[in-house]
DNA sequence: CGTACTATTGATAGATATCAACGCTGGTGG
DNA sequence: CCACCAGCGTTGATATCTATCAATAGTACG
């Protein structure tokens, strides 16, 4: 198992001895968590930078009337709250969806990774694929049925575990309850189990226990409208 | 009128003398725009870095049937760009709403202000809290009724345009059309359109030519949802 | 073997989109 | 100066999508 930090951050530019040699000490300690165990709580302070070595994670925020809005999706090699390294308190919480094994980076570690500029450069880009995948998801929600939201939101998380190596091309390992796909793409819980027998149905998708298969990816993608430019993959990646 | 992105930016934490003189320089030649003239395509490269001077821009994505889906707005003092620094294309397009003024900024100068750690710091915290802003338009499509999502939207700006000093407590200029409210909402012009007067009659906000009438803030705060943490301003701005 | 969560199904209600039409306004050209 | 035109706001009628409510069945787990 490589240093999936540094697969990821490859994906903008190559990096130096040095640099790998730090990645690779960055995510020495490691750390387990549970399913549904909160990470960061809204209104919390300046914190550690977290890393997610394996699981999936995800950011949200929950609304008065207790309902929850979940608003990114974190996978293996996704840094979490890089943001609350700066900010002065977190205007979301962050939480693991599976069981997760993450790293606790302290602030001392980050500045000395912003003391190199490849390193800063690479975490700037990867802050920056993060907000475009944050817009296309506003996209998602503002503009498409919940049909063609569901295939989308499959195409972008095939795409991404497969830039860390953990998909195959006709599928993946996908731990997530009908529910929580609901708080992700702002549709009831009901609705969700239509539209995924519907896909099913369809032989486009087919979603059952933790487990994800795709037949035929093309069709998925073109059924979404996924284009994975907002990606910023590295050609050999996709 | 002075420097609206030092203004914006001291929002974070006071600035050197040294680092306004520079700011003051930044903005020196700036240039007007048409309303609905694009600034920046999807799929250019590299380019300058915007800021906005005066009046209303916004990030937009086409989808295949030509429909739009508008993620951000950017109001004075907003840095509309800056991801085009660091990412090879453009994954979206970035465009005038009403006439502008905007400075556009060369990567030169970018590269001066990012010599300076109290810019640099205070720069991420405003793509910080552009982030920030992004997920709460999520929260907003992906879980409020038509009513709320405007409400909400009106909140912010107001908030936004009152910290740069362009809005009354009870009102602002506001030039977009219905059709544009529309495509940021992720509703028809239709439903924006019964939903306004619905807020109208309701005596909430009056939306008429291109100003906004809010008579009573707290009310549609209320009824939006609105809590301003995610824009992180400091107490007095608010 | 309960208990609790998850997936599933049916029936119904509500919100929002779509289609079509019309008036108003500001600009433009004759 | 007036007539025309395009874009915007508005209205009504209807269709579609998605939520909500309620109930049942499967499944994991102590």
């Amino acid at each position: 198992l490589a240093n999936l930090l540094t697969r990821k951050l490859e994906g903008f530019a190559p990096l130096s001895g040095a640099d790998k040699d730090l990645l690779d000490e960055v995510i020495l300690p490691s750390r387990s968590f549970g399913p549904r165990e909160d990470i960061i709580h809204e209104g919390e302070g300046p914190a550690k930078v977290h890393l997610v070595l394996e699981g999936f994670a995800c950011r949200y925020k929950l609304l008065p009337d207790g309902s929850r809005q979940i608003v990114s999706y974190f996978v293996p090699g996704d840094l979490c709250s890089f943001n609350s390294f700066i900010l002065r308190t977190a205007d979301h919480s962050i939480s693991t969806l599976s069981p997760c094994r993450i790293v606790e980076i302290e602030p001392d570690t980050i500045t000395r990774m912003l003391e190199r500029p490849a390193l800063t450069r690479a975490l700037w880009w990867s802050s920056l694929v993060d907000d475009a995948v944050l817009r296309e998801w506003l996209v998602n929600i503002g503009k498409r049925s919940a049909e063609e939201r569901l295939a989308h939101l499959l195409c972008e998380i095939h795409l991404r575990l497969k830039a860390v190596g953990l998909a195959k091309s006709d599928g993946f390992e996908f731990p997530l309850t009908q529910s929580e796909i609901a708080d992700t793409m702002g549709l009831s819980v009901v609705h969700v189990n239509r539209v995924l027998q519907s896909l099913r149905a369809q032989g486009l998708l087919d979603l059952r226990g933790r487990q994800v298969a795709i037949p035929d990816p093309a069709r998925l993608c073109q059924l979404g409208q996924f284009n994975p430019g907002y990606l910023h993959l590295r050609e050999g990646t996709v």
